[in-house]
Order: structure tokens, then C-alpha cells, then sequence
DNA sequence: CGGCCACCTTACCTTCAGGTAAGTACCCTA
DNA sequence: TAGGGTACTTACCTGAAGGTAAGGTGGCCG
């Protein structure tokens, strides 16, 4: 394994990260939690709805986040995360245990 | 602990992580290898000298790297990791090993 | 029939990370 | 004194991420 191809591994994982609002998401949902559109709106007030929806499509084809629509009048959508969006706590908590790690 | 402060911690460490080649040069210098300006210009040749410069200072000033500089002619300045830099590794396998249990 | 709710979509603009190219400082060798 | 090696520095430019504001759809309720 080349210093370079490591790096690109670690890349792809951040990409799906990277992102203004991605992980703000991510902690909201974290739990199995189910919110609907408008529940993440009012969640998160600074987002706006064009950034919200484009992070969730986003993690959506990354495999991250379900989106579970229910076919109602008013319309309600709801978006939690799949088993493997999940799986990502321990390895977010491996970071911030190393982050507190640092010394000075 | 708040969604968004749990967010915002995870942030701070992907802002040290982030940037076209901050990983490159990481995977570079893990082990203790201890790299010379030039020899790190050798390895990653699509990197511009600024590009390089820059993010090692943004490493050091995170406490990432460290800069040794020996006062000689020519010029001879070796770039290695910081004890906790070297401690950043397990904390990236994980998120590798993440990667690697997505499901399709 | 008109307005409202929930969930988007579109057009346009601004900001900044990163790229390119050239210049600087130092001293040694030929 | 001219050239070269090493380690930067500076000025300028570009593209894409993200922000703002407005429009669109579909149905129910008063």
C-alpha cells in the first residue's frame, strides 16, 4: 500500500464528510433517529432548504442516509440513517478521542 | 452533548485533515520518516512548492508536524511527524475499516 | 376559488482554496 | 563573476462550494 493510495482511501471517507452541514446531519440523526424535512429545518435554522436537501441527496447516494417517503396528503418524508451510516460512530469517536489527545 | 458541538468537534479535526494534500504528505512521513523539502517535491510531483509549504505550515501549526532545520550550506530542512501526529494512524484505519464494511 | 403547508427546484452571485509562474536569499564551486 | 542547488515567497487567476431569493407542485380546508 503506497503512501498515496492510503491517502486516497482516507479521501473517499472524507468527501462523504467534508461539506458544510453534512455532519451537523449526521449527529441529528444519529441514534436512529427519523426526522422529517422540516424537522431538520428547524434543527439546523442557518441552513438553508437548497443546502439541506443537496447534503441529504448527497448522503443518500453515499449510502449514508435513507430517505423513507410516505405517501400522504401534506406530503411527509423522513430521513434517518442506514446501518451503515450508524456504523460510523465508533470510527467518529476514535477521532475524538485522538483530537483530546493533543498535548499543550 | 448537542448534535451540533459533537459536529463541531468532528470538524475541527477534518479542517486539520482537509486540503488537496494533507494526506498525501501525512501517509508520506508515518513510520518516523524523516522527509527533506525537496525529497517531499520528489514524491508527490503534482504538488506546487506553494501548495507544499503551505500545508506543512498548517500541519506544524496544528502540532502535526514538526520542522528541523539544520543550519548548513545548502540549506537542509527535514519535516517528520509529531508524537501525536504518529498517533493520528489507529484513528484512520478505523475510518478505513469503516469504508471497507460498506455494504452493495 | 384562494391561500397555505410541505417539499423541493432553479437562477444567480460571492467567496476562497488551490493552481501557475516568476522572483528572492544564501553561499558554494568553477 | 556566472551559474546552480535548496528552500521558500509573492502576485495573480480560476473553478467550484456554498449562500440568497424566488418559483413550483399537489391537494385540502375555509
Amino acid at each position: 500500500m503506497t503512501p498515496s493510495s492510503a491517502a486516497a482511501g482516507v479521501e473517499n471517507v472524507l468527501r462523504m464528510l467534508e461539506g458544510r452541514w453534512k455532519l451537523v446531519i449526521l449527529f441529528h440523526l444519529f441514534g436512529g433517529k427519523l426526522l422529517r424535512f422540516s424537522d431538520l429545518e428547524r434543527a439546523i435554522p442557518a441552513i438553508s432548504q437548497k443546502m439541506l436537501i443537496q447534503q441529504l441527496r448527497q448522503m443518500e447516494t453515499d449510502g449514508i442516509v435513507r430517505r423513507i417517503v410516505h405517501h400522504q396528503v401534506p406530503p411527509k418524508v423522513e430521513y434517518g440513517l442506514t446501518d451503515w451510516g450508524q456504523s460510523m460512530c465508533p470510527a467518529l469517536d476514535t477521532l475524538l478521542k485522538w483530537a483530546a489527545a493533543k498535548p499543550d
